[in-house]
DNA sequence: CGTGACCTTGAAAGCCTTCAACTCGGGTGG
DNA sequence: CCACCCGAGTTGAAGGCTTTCAAGGTCACG
């Protein structure tokens, strides 16, 4: 399955494409180490994050089968990457990802458009990190769980919660107990319905886009 | 002063390139319309915003001379940007942009370095806005403001912020009361020196980077 | 069936927000 | 010329949402 970047550009480059597969919780690379790779995620789910001196965590997002990780700049990873689950990726080396670029233009634009949409969605992110309610983070993270799980072809219900609360929390800026109490609270409410600790069915889901969005 | 994005690339084409002013405050575009130019900022600033459905904002960037502006997606803006102070921008339209980019494929490569320095920001604002305390947020805030005026070949000293508390609010993910008692109680603390109410001298500036990074 | 990791729930505390009043500086018009 | 007004900023006090601290529950695994 390795190829999912650019299939087109690379069926003829193959052979140093490398698969690689991690348990979960096993580190990728961390912020700061040199860039020597990028990334394919062909299965699973791994974590982005970075870290302040005394360890507070900012989960900076989740990838899933078909995203592309490796963003770096002067030649170190800006984010340390983490497996969520086990993990199939598709390894590729960043130098001749550069000759590759040089020989074929159109991959930078493939990538640039890759780029932009993860400004965009960081962009996003800023807004519900920096706006939004507790209860209001964790409704949008829920959808756009379930928007991704739409967009890779994958039953939309139920969704599927493959990170732990601390990751979760590390991602919409809570903590652990606030994600609890909050999708605690929303089960009460009846706006979902948990299966286990991992999945959710969302009940009334445009009510829940109204939520996300704050729409009064 | 237009053609700062590629001069190399651009100056054969600058009969397109048209030179744009702003009053503070006007607005220059707005989320989800139709995106038909993109921008580059020469003088003044300019914020970026994205907004809720009950008018909560979060502005998710600052732009000064040099940086160019004009995210879109499906041809369509993805946040509003509006004038800070009195700015002049040099506009160039985007299918032009695009027939560019057909025939300098290098174009894509210099919008792709933007993109991914504009990504690495986002990421570091996310962690600011889901995990930094209000203290920590506005000497992060200063410290970016210094290290724009450097790299702009600026004076350092003092650090100027042509924006309203209300913006530094919105940037912070904090209320308009919480930045100034924040700046005073900086200020109390002789970490900062206040020249009116848009200027700043940081004192101590490397016990400032560390109060930004939370090394212990 | 004990152990430990993860999750949930309760209670108290704290940081930031909300609400409110006051100050300051600039522009305007009497 | 100066009183007045208005927007922006500052400061105080009370309140609330989320965090912190603590305890208990659940489930997988050895």
């Amino acid at each position: 399955m390795c190829g999912a970047l650019a299939p087109e550009e690379l069926h003829q480059l193959v052979d140093i494409l490398t698969d690689v597969e991690l348990s979960a919780h096993a580190p990728l690379f961390h912020e700061g180490d040199p860039a020597e790779h990028v990334f394919n995620v062909t299965r699973g789910s791994i974590k982005l994050y970075k870290l302040l001196g005394d360890g507070r965590r900012q989960i900076t997002g989740f990838m899933f089968p078909g995203d592309f990780l490796g963003l770096a700049v002067n030649s170190e990873y800006v984010y340390t990457a983490e497996a969520v689950t086990d993990v199939k990726l598709c390894r590729f080396p960043r130098r001749k990802l550069d000759v590759l670029r040089e020989r074929m233009p159109k991959l930078d634009r493939r990538l640039l458009a890759l780029a932009m949409d993860e400004l965009v969605a960081a962009q996003d992110q800023m807004l519900l990190l920096g706006r939004k309610t507790a209860e209001e983070k964790i409704v949008s993270f829920l959808l756009m769980l379930a928007r991704g799980q739409e967009r890779r072809g994958e039953k939309v219900d139920p969704v599927h919660l493959p990170m732990s609360r601390t990751d979760i929390g590390d991602y919409l800026g809570l903590t652990i107990e606030t994600v609890s109490r909050t999708l605690s609270s929303l089960r009460k409410a009846g706006a979902i319905v948990m299966e286990g600790t991992d999945r959710v069915h969302l009940k009334h889901r445009d009510r829940l886009e109204e939520v996300a969005a704050a729409m009064t």
